[in-house]
Parts: structure tokens; C-alpha cells; sequence
DNA sequence: CTGCATGCAAATAGTTTGCATGACG
DNA sequence: CGTCATGCAAACTATTTGCATGCAG
């Protein structure tokens, strides 16, 4: 499933005359396996400890390809982070722990409805969207009721 | 209107302790009367008309001070750029075009659908989001249009 | 082989901080 | 008057860039 995610990207860095690198293949791994919206720390991290010598410029510079050639997204944040998503590069909801950090990708078909009544509303021509939103997940809930 | 809105403002501050000092009124002023969500620059060029020995730092605390006590919100993007809302302090959907950077506030009532439709899918205690779409406004569709 | 990618270090940009001076309450 | 805010400059942090070397194609 993943697997073919990787190919996918691998598939269009060739396309596009980039090449393929060993530490751009490990970022690709994580980009395209994990589901978990990884921030870059964590992406050069695990990149590391299969390739050690591996800098933080080249993540960031894979990064920056991967988002040019439309494979991957930047979820950016007001207090300056930056999470990545190369499993599903393409707009979708989010729902945040602001707790744990955690990210889901929750279903939220009636997103498609509320696009079309602003087309027509504004004129608008949507190219894209970000939807996210802030909560505590069950886990967190639990644990604050214990913690009381 | 937003003469109300300042008022809140200077309010706000007062109860919490904060002085009200000319620069800071300045900087409130353009946060509550604007309704384009201007940038740190924006608002750091306008405070500096009337206040011309005013900095950047000052700028930069005051919004920290507002939106701490919740009556500014930040709107960060992935290419780093943040813009402020003191005019609508609260969560509520934008419409950002993307040739411009203009920023609508539309209406979407069926949002807070969404969320409850949350909510009950996933167990979450929902406490803020952020809804934001891109795309070209029809003024900036038209000039395109001519250019070709 | 040829040129793009790597990785180190230096540069950059936006924001934050420390501190002496000034002014709100 | 005491304390907090200002404004300058320095510090900081995350990201980007330049360049010599390495390696993919």
C-alpha cells in the first residue's frame, strides 16, 4: 500500500530528471510510510540511524523537492513548526491533539458541498484548502481526569 | 462599530493588568479596524505614520500580549508569513487569494455541522480549528484573463 | 565522465530577548 | 514614584545557501 506510495514518488522525482540519492530514498520512506504528519526533526532522525552521515540541509532540501513536484504537504503552524505529509500529499482535514501532538485524517465528506457553496457565493476559483482542527483526543481526556 | 471593538480591546488589557500606552493604541487601533488582516510590516509601517520612533519589537510584543489574553489571532503559512486579526479574534474561515493575497471572511454555517459530526466520530473535545481556502478572487481572474 | 546531490559551514530572515531609559497610572 | 513599556542592539532559531567533494546515471 505505502510501498506503492514510494514508488509513486520515486516514479515522479525520475520524471522530473532528480535523482535518486540513498538519503533521498530514506526520506522518502518515512515520507510516504508514516502516517503520523512527521516534522522535520523527526524525518532526519530516523534518516540517521540508517545513514549517519546524512545533514539536516539535505532533508530540508529533499523536502522542498518533494513539496515542488507536488508530493508532499507542509502543514505549517503558528508557533513556527512545520509537520509533513507524504502519504496523502494532497489537501485533506486534519484533527490535532494539542496535547500528544497527534494528527488524524478524519472523513469529512461534507467539505466538498461547503466548496462549492463558497465557489458560488464568491467567484472565487479554489485551488486548495487547509482545514485543521484543535482538540483534545479521548487518551488525553483520560489521563487529565486521572491526573485530577 | 469597531470603535466598539477597541474599546473591548483597551478593556481587555486594562483588566488584565497592561498599560495603555500610545504605541500600544496605535498598534490596537490598526488590529481593530482592519478587516484586510494585515502582517507585522503592515502594521509596523501604519504605527510608525503617527509614531515614528516606534519599533519593530514593540510591534512584535504587543501582538504577543494580545493574543495571549485571546483578543488577536495569528494566521501562519507554510512560506513563514503570519498575518493578525483583531477585528474577528475568533476561529472563522478564510478565503485567500492567492494572486493578491487578499482575505475574505466568508460565511459558513454548515461548519459548525462539521464539527459536531466530529465530535461524535472520533471523541475528540474539539476547541478551536482553522478553515482557510485558496484560490484566485474573480478581480484577479478578469486581469488574468486580459494578460493572455 | 558529467553534472547534480551531499554535507559542512556560513549566511539569512524573522522573531525574541536584555537592558538602560522613559512614561503610565 | 514604582513599575512596566519602549526601543535599540544583540541573540536566537529554523531554514537556506555556497562551495568543494562525492556519486548517480
Amino acid at each position: 500500500m505505502s510501498e506503492k506510495r514510494l514508488e509513486q514518488m520515486i516514479g515522479k522525482l525520475k520524471n522530473k530528471g532528480y535523482r535518486i540519492t540513498p538519503q533521498r530514498l530514506a526520506v522518502l520512506n518515512i515520507l510516504a510510510e508514516s502516517t503520523e504528519h512527521p516534522d522535520v526533526e523527526k524525518i532526519y532522525i530516523q534518516v540517521k540511524k540508517n545513514f549517519p552521515t546524512t545533514s539536516m540541509a539535505t532533508v530540508y532540501k529533499t523536502i522542498v523537492v518533494m513539496k515542488e513536484i507536488g508530493e508532499v504537504i507542509e502543514i505549517a503552524f503558528s508557533d513556527g513548526s512545520s509537520r509533513y505529509d507524504g502519504n496523502k500529499p494532497y489537501p485533506h482535514p486534519h484533527l490535532i491533539c494539542t496535547k500528544c501532538k497527534n494528527i488524524l485524517d478524519p472523513d469529512l465528506d461534507s467539505l466538498k458541498n461547503m466548496t462549492e457553496e463558497l465557489v458560488n457565493e464568491t467567484g472565487f476559483m479554489i485551488q486548495s484548502h487547509r482545514l485543521d482542527f484543535f482538540g483534545i483526543c479521548p487518551e488525553c481526556q483520560k489521563k487529565m481526569n486521572l491526573e485530577k
